[in-house]
DNA sequence: TGATTATGATAGACATAGTCTATGAATATA
DNA sequence: TATATTCATAGACTATGTCTATCATAATCA
């Protein structure tokens, strides 16, 4: 059977005249008898019964002429939606961020996302990094900001933006005096970490070469906003991404802020997705977009 | 666009994998990639994401594939109801008869063909001639037991009995002392007649030539129950078929009963049906069925 | 790192399906 | 009886689908 031979059907059926059926078709009317006929034949059913003045359908004719509308309405509805959807600009982009940069980033993203591709539709997800990887590798996310490159070939990435680090503690702290922090100027175990599983504490640990007994255990928490809390309260100090800033997070009177500076005290933001995405354009427009606010 | 194709696309989305996808379909590896990439293109659209480890359907490939598992279960239903409809004596037989046939026949008909046909579904409906013909000659019906022959070439028929005809008096009426009559011994300004439209009206006064104004107006009525009654009742005479005797309807003390005895007194039954009609098998079958309750 | 394995794409030959024009058979119409 | 109309059939041609063989790419493992 075929698509083809079911629109012949429903032509014939409207029709009741094999020459009009096929007109309307626009095959000739051979081809459309020899079709249903084939079709019949492989059926093992009459569907028609032919006059020299009229072809009608035969009652189990009518019914499969029900079920062949059912069909043909469907393979219609494929063309529809994929010709919708031939727009690489149209359709669900399901992208993740990590927790250390959604709060700071992800709302302007979305707002931005929303306004230059009003034809999609916008689904973020936030999670650490090993989830998200996970999710872009099952194909559960189309992309996802991270600070980390990715670890298998099957992920490729856009760098957005290398962001600087800060260091923040509470208001006249010792650090307070010294201009141009580099790691070694930190009291290590008065620095409060991210909970494990948070790449920004690796970066942090790896950047202060903290080894595993040199800070206390209890000041490790799940969020930024948590340890700049703890940092106001006077509990200790940290170190904060730069993005943070610019939201105002860090505009508080008991909290001091300085630069880190030093060589690799940076992390670099970017876009990650399946190396086998067919959406690279979409991609590659989502990240310019980002990267426009981040400049 | 193919129905083979979606089947390709669903047993890819349930394997995941194109060879293991296109062995469950029995063909071979290319095949499958080819023709799913005829499919793409056609549709413009990417349905499939394509890794070594594993091909996964794109979003959009997932509402392609809910649509297309629509379609398939629609010309699965095809092939499903007319695998069952393949027999002749199944599906729905639609037949008719006229008013002065039905109630002494149709009944019986209706067991007997239920009895030998069990997957048939009947459907009955009764009308005059040519109400019937137009509903055989459009389709509607698939067969009609009538008492005339077809008036076009269109409509064959198969005779099924030569029925006799009787005259009903009332009791102690002029007629009884006769044996054996014949139209011109009725007195035909006694005779009770159906209205028109009914053949068998029709038929008695070709019989005994009756003449437009021959008759009291009056004494026309719209069935063959009324008619038995209004004799009974010793308001005139009637001729009715001898089908009516069978099931006991003139079984009545104070109506006497004598056959018409006269060449042409009789009225041919049969079943009649469109020329073209693909379903011949079981309306000779029916035709046979219908014979049996009438030796 | 380099060999091996697995996966899907591509090429070219071949077979099957579908389509066309031309024509025929059957029936209705004038 | 001649003419229309309608659908079926035949034979040539074309498009489409399918195969085997092979290639390119990437993951895996020694």
């Amino acid at each position: 059977m075929n698509i083809r031979d079911l629109t012949y059907l429903r032509a014939l059926s409207r029709h009741k005249h094999f020459g009009k059926a096929a007109e309307s078709c626009n095959v000739s009317q051979p081809t459309l008898s020899v079709q249903l006929k084939k079709m019949e034949d492989d059926l093992g059913v009459t569907l028609i019964e032919r006059t020299n003045r009229a072809a009608r359908l035969t009652p189990i004719g009518e019914n499969v002429l029900a079920l062949a509308d059912e069909a043909l309405g469907a393979v219609d509805a494929i063309r529809t939606i994929t010709a919708e959807a031939s727009d690489p600009f149209s359709g669900h982009f399901r992208f993740g961020s990590i927790p250390t940069i959604s709060p700071f980033l992800v709302p302007d993203v979305l707002v931005a996302l929303g306004r230059t591709f009003p034809k999609l539709q916008l689904v973020f997800r936030e999670n650490i990094t090993e989830r998200l990887t996970e999710d872009l590798l099952n194909g559960d996310l189309d992309a996802a900001i991270l600070a980390t490159p990715p670890e298998t070939p099957r992920l490729l990435s856009i760098p957005l933006y290398n962001e600087p680090l800060l260091v923040i503690h509470p208001l006249g702290h010792d650090l307070a005096a010294l201009d141009g922090l580099i790691p070694s100027d930190l009291p290590l175990d008065q620095m409060i970490l991210l909970s494990e599983g948070h790449c920004f504490r690796d970066q942090t640990v790896d950047l202060c070469n903290i080894q595993s007994r040199t800070t206390l255990a209890e000041t490790s928490v799940t969020s930024l906003e948590t340890i700049i809390s703890l940092v106001e309260a006077g509990q200790g100090i940290s170190i904060v991404p730069a993005l943070a800033q610019g939201k105002g997070w860090l505009d508080r009177p008991r909290i001091g802020v300085q630069l880190l500076r030093s060589q690799g005290a940076t992390r670099q933001l970017n876009l990650t997705f399946r190396k086998s995405s067919p959406r690279r354009k979409l991609i590659k427009a989502v990240s310019d977009e980002i990267m426009a606010l981040l400049v």
